[in-house]
DNA sequence: GTCTATAAAAGGATAGAC
DNA sequence: GTCTATCCTTTTATAGAC
């Protein structure tokens, strides 16, 4: 066993820990996942698994990094426009356990002190920003009217994304992307004008 | 003290419980909220909470319900068309207990077999109801299309509001209201025809 | 209607051995 | 890197007195 080779074993539990973690969610929930039924599943005792991840907290905003990382990799890029979100909500739908997790602590997490909170304001304040550049990057391509009220539509799609979720864990049958493609369409074929501004 | 006395200060107890429990949520979130610390408040001991609620679950169904009832009375009438939808909106945004709860509560509510469950599926499905009906009424005082598709549009709306609740929770500076009236004048804006369908 | 007392469980986290 | 053992806290819920 070399040095390289702890590491690599390291990385790969970890890894399974992420995904096993998410299983876990999507079965019973945040709140009844505890560190202990996690750890089971990947053959550790719940000290074992504190090794990885020094905190509950910890682990979970974890999980949800590590999507952040993959999605922006694998769906965003500078010039697709607006197609790259509906490809993100069109994954997410394959992944019961990180809808379930975001939508339960999105919300635990917005009260004061919360110590994943930091972590939601900045992820909102990244895909806004990621989601107001591809409107733009439309505007520039001349798929979209320049009338828009970016920002407002930026936060409009990530509202009806985020609430859209909930309605999708209760009926696992709506089509998220659908409808959102289909919201966005409604405000690409309107000469829509901001109200104030 | 007659027996009349004697039901009228259970209830008084009963709403005064209800009304704490949404200071506490509002506080420390969902999650943390124990059912001592809200007993406490109410000058009770924990068993003596339970006197008055029988489970945890059903003292926060019954805040949503205490909700449900007076936005029905209170906003909602027959024809006033999407105004009462709004209104609702604007009154939630003075009670961040009842959005928290709202939120959290919801989101966990999702898992199978969680006891909440039942509630939320009705409570869509109802306000999913009153919102086409809202849209129908204004169709047919010829405020709005009738190109539109009700069911999807209400859906989004419904969406739209609960995501815009979680950026509410995160920045109490953003006006629900306004926005999602600016989406419902965007729509009736719009000749806006569903895609399928 | 409210309390005291207590059950009974589960939770997250840590110390220290191996 | 993982385990055993254990701590300490907190939780909801119940039994039974007043």
């Amino acid at each position: 066993m070399t040095r390289r080779g702890q590491y690599a074993k390291g990385a790969a539990k970890r890894a399974e820990i992420l995904a096993v973690a998410l299983d876990v969610v999507a079965e019973m929930g945040t709140r009844k996942s505890s560190n202990r039924e996690i750890a089971a599943r990947v053959g550790l005792t719940q000290p074992g698994l504190m090794h990885y991840f020094r905190t509950r907290e910890d682990l979970f905003v974890e999980v949800l990094r590590a999507r952040d990382a993959r999605d922006h990799e694998q769906f965003y890029s500078p010039d697709q426009g607006f197609q790259g979100f509906l490809d993100v909500i069109a994954h997410n739908a394959t992944v019961p356990g990180l809808v379930r997790l975001y939508v339960e602590y999105s919300a635990e997490a917005t009260i004061e002190g919360h110590p994943a909170r930091a972590y939601f304001e900045e992820r909102f304040a990244w895909v806004r920003a990621l989601v107001i550049e591809s409107v733009e990057s439309e505007q520039a391509a001349e798929t979209m009217g320049t009338g828009v009220d970016v920002p407002y539509v930026a936060d409009l799609m990530i509202a009806a994304a985020d609430g859209l979720q909930v309605q999708w864990l209760l009926d696992p049958s709506i089509d998220m992307a659908a409808r959102l493609s289909r919201l966005w369409e409604g405000i690409r074929a309107t000469s829509w004008t901001p109200i104030e501004a």
